[in-house]
DNA sequence: TTCGTTGTAACTCTTGAAATTACAGCGCTT
DNA sequence: AAGCGCTGTAATTTCAAGAGTTACAACGAA
């Protein structure tokens, strides 16, 4: 099992729309064709990232405006807006084990910090980068392409 | 998107093990009824885990053995038996970004060592804890239960 | 009012986990 | 050598979710 593609689609979207803003009208179809995919695709992970008041989107005309200033939005914060799990929970847990057997009705609390632990871990890498840094990097890779 | 639960029961598998190896045979049938699942489920994940050569599975008779000390079979060691994602990549990157892009076309050079360091930080983490950790832990969890 | 865009519902396709049934193969035990 | 309990595995079903697509209403600027 793998974290949704969504979130590498977010992330291509805010490169996008930092990246172009000054030349196209970044719409969700001008997107879709970056990233190739439909930009129905797009609108509904632009709603996710609305929901989390990370952008705002004109509607009629179209458009999109990052809420903060980049170098406060972390790879985390579009994450969290991105994965909808339950609870937020990395690891699916097995549902019901037999609370007659000693090991059954203990595992949850054997295991439940340690994953948890993990799961912070992977969380706090996703912290140390931010949009800024994203664009920035992208700005100079793209110019040494030539 | 979540990681599997085969991975939490197969923790519990190993717990099971060492538990009730003194007075119980552990079977698939019993395993299972600790689990609540199904034994064929059960089978399945031993099969991953023999084929990553953690435990030997006695053929007619039943039983398992681990086969390593237990203080150097770390959680990490058990979720890359588990987990058989397409080069254990834990983020799913979206297939075929635009190349005429520039964006598209650098997208991944600029995520992928970013998208390595969180699942690296995460899978880290899974390598401090041992199933002797496990055992040792439960021991102690279920004496104080009483 | 028109036009380009967003918001969203509804549907299909595909994939994968999980569960279940069924049965062949193995190796003690007697 | 025959029975028995267990493992190995194929085949099938069910279910949930991501992804893609079509269609259309709603919005706002020109």
């Amino acid at each position: 099992m793998q974290i949704t593609s969504r979130f590498t689609i977010a992330l291509h979207i805010f490169t996008c729309v930092e990246y172009f803003k000054d030349d196209h009208k970044v719409t969700s179809d001008f997107l879709a064709g970056s990233i190739n995919t439909n930009p129905v695709i797009i609108r509904k992970i632009l709603t996710q990232l609305k929901n989390a008041d990370l952008i705002t989107i004109a509607r009629g005309t179209g458009g999109i405006t990052v809420n903060r200033p980049l170098s406060e939005v972390t790879f985390y914060d579009v994450y969290q807006a991105i994965e909808p799990v339950e609870n937020s929970a990395l690891f699916h847990f097995h549902e019901s084990p037999n609370p007659n057997c000693p090991v059954g009705r203990n595992i949850h609390t054997l295991l439940d910090d340690k994953l948890k632990a993990a799961q912070g871990a992977m969380e706090d890498e996703l912290k140390k980068h931010t949009l800024e840094d994203l664009k920035n990097e992208a700005l100079d890779l793209i110019a040494t392409e030539k």
